[in-house]
RNA sequence: GGCCAGGUAGCUCAGUCGGUAGAGCAGAGGACUGAAAAUCCUCGUGUCGGCGGUUCGAUUCCGUCCCUGGCCA
């Protein structure tokens, strides 16, 4: 019998966190974090991380558990999330995961592919080439060496194309090659996906309110004082919504008005991405977080019984 | 009130030397195996401000009216 595990998701903004942390209260559960930016300490306004207030009495793991300069990955998420889940189980409480990372809740779920992670000389050296011969050079070398990959892979998808050299000079085998050994097959986990979803223009306002709000909570004064701390604004982290264009603000590449504006259409562009990839996800059960408290929990209850 | 510049896709604008029009952004759909809040792909008919005139044919030329902005009174 696989362990349960109870999945809250859905795109930005649209109230995961709290239904998570209320379905934890009513089952004696405890909140496991899938979402790719909650995993950075001092990273709390930009992301909409729960407040120690909101949390309080309940549990929570994989959150600031890296700092901003620190290498993380969907692979990493996956160790981190899998021991969480299994000292939870231990303490004969139920784990709720609760995030919009697709590609980390799958790789939760279903596993990635246990090849070589990311080799920074590699990768580096790679990105030089791309800028100097281009990336249609690359993406030719990756058609020769594996053309599985490349007819997957555009090519403008720049990240795509390194990852898949960066596996190749790395270990002699092609991506797609570990892709098909590993082709998540196995699910070792036996879970209630609940998919949190609203009418998309309420959502996009939700989410441009909430930006609004996170200048009055400071969002600013986050941004100045991480990098005081010495966290450059070109880190993965801080190229992340909210971080990016708070920091060209502060550098004066843009007015606050700008900077706010992209952060919403931002915002929206991917809540809208989180949808597409949960879509296609058949085993999503989808509910309105406003209207269907009540089926959740009733859900969630007959799942775990 | 006069003069000037405009009124074209939800927004900003391009264009048609007369043959009913196209970009960016927004919006929508999709992909996604160690950066994933990242990276990438696809999708453009709208009384071309209203009415009249010239013309085989007007969004394009002419007249007139309305609206917006600027300058002058």
């Amino acid at each position: 019998m696989k362990p349960k595990l109870v999945v809250i998701l859905g795109p930005t903004g649209v109230g995961k966190s709290e239904i998570a942390i209320d379905l934890a209260r009513e089952v004696g559960g405890e909140v496991v974090n899938a979402d790719s930016q909650l995993v950075y300490r001092y990273m709390d306004i930009g992301t909409a991380k729960p407040s120690t207030a909101a949390r309080k009495g309940v549990a929570h793991h994989l959150l600031d558990v890296v700092d901003p300069d620190e290498d993380f990955n969907a692979a990493r998420y996956r160790e981190l999330a899998l021991r969480a889940i299994a000292d939870i189980a231990a303490r004969g409480k139920s784990a709720i995961v609760c995030g919009g990372s697709g590609l980390y809740l799958r790789a939760l779920l279903q596993g990635i592919f246990v090849g070589p992670g990311k080799n920074a000389a590699i990768r580096n050296r790679l990105e030089e080439e791309a800028d100097a011969s281009g990336l249609d050079a690359l993406h030719e070398r990756l058609r020769r060496i594996d053309p599985d990959a490349a007819a997957r892979i555009h090519p403008n998808d720049r990240h795509r194309i390194v990852r898949a050299l960066e596996v190749y000079e790395s270990t002699g085998k092609p991506i797609s090659g570990w892709q098909k050994d590993h082709a998540f097959k196995e699910s070792e986990f036996y879970a209630l996906k609940i998919g949190l979803n609203r009418d998309r223009k309420q959502l996009y306002e939700l989410i441009d309110r909430r930006t609004d709000d996170m200048i009055t909570a400071g969002i600013v004064d986050e941004v100045k004082s991480l990098t005081e701390r010495g966290y450059g604004l070109d880190l993965p982290a801080l190229q992340s919504i909210g971080y990016r264009q708070i920091g060209l603000y502060v550098s004066g590449e843009l007015t606050l008005e700008e900077a706010i504006a992209l952060i919403k259409r931002d915002s929206h562009h991917l809540a809208k991405r989180q949808l597409t990839w949960f879509r296609a996800d058949k085993e999503i059960k989808w509910f309105d977080p406003e209207n269907d408290r009540v089926k959740i929990q009733w859900a969630v209850k007959e799942f775990l019984a």
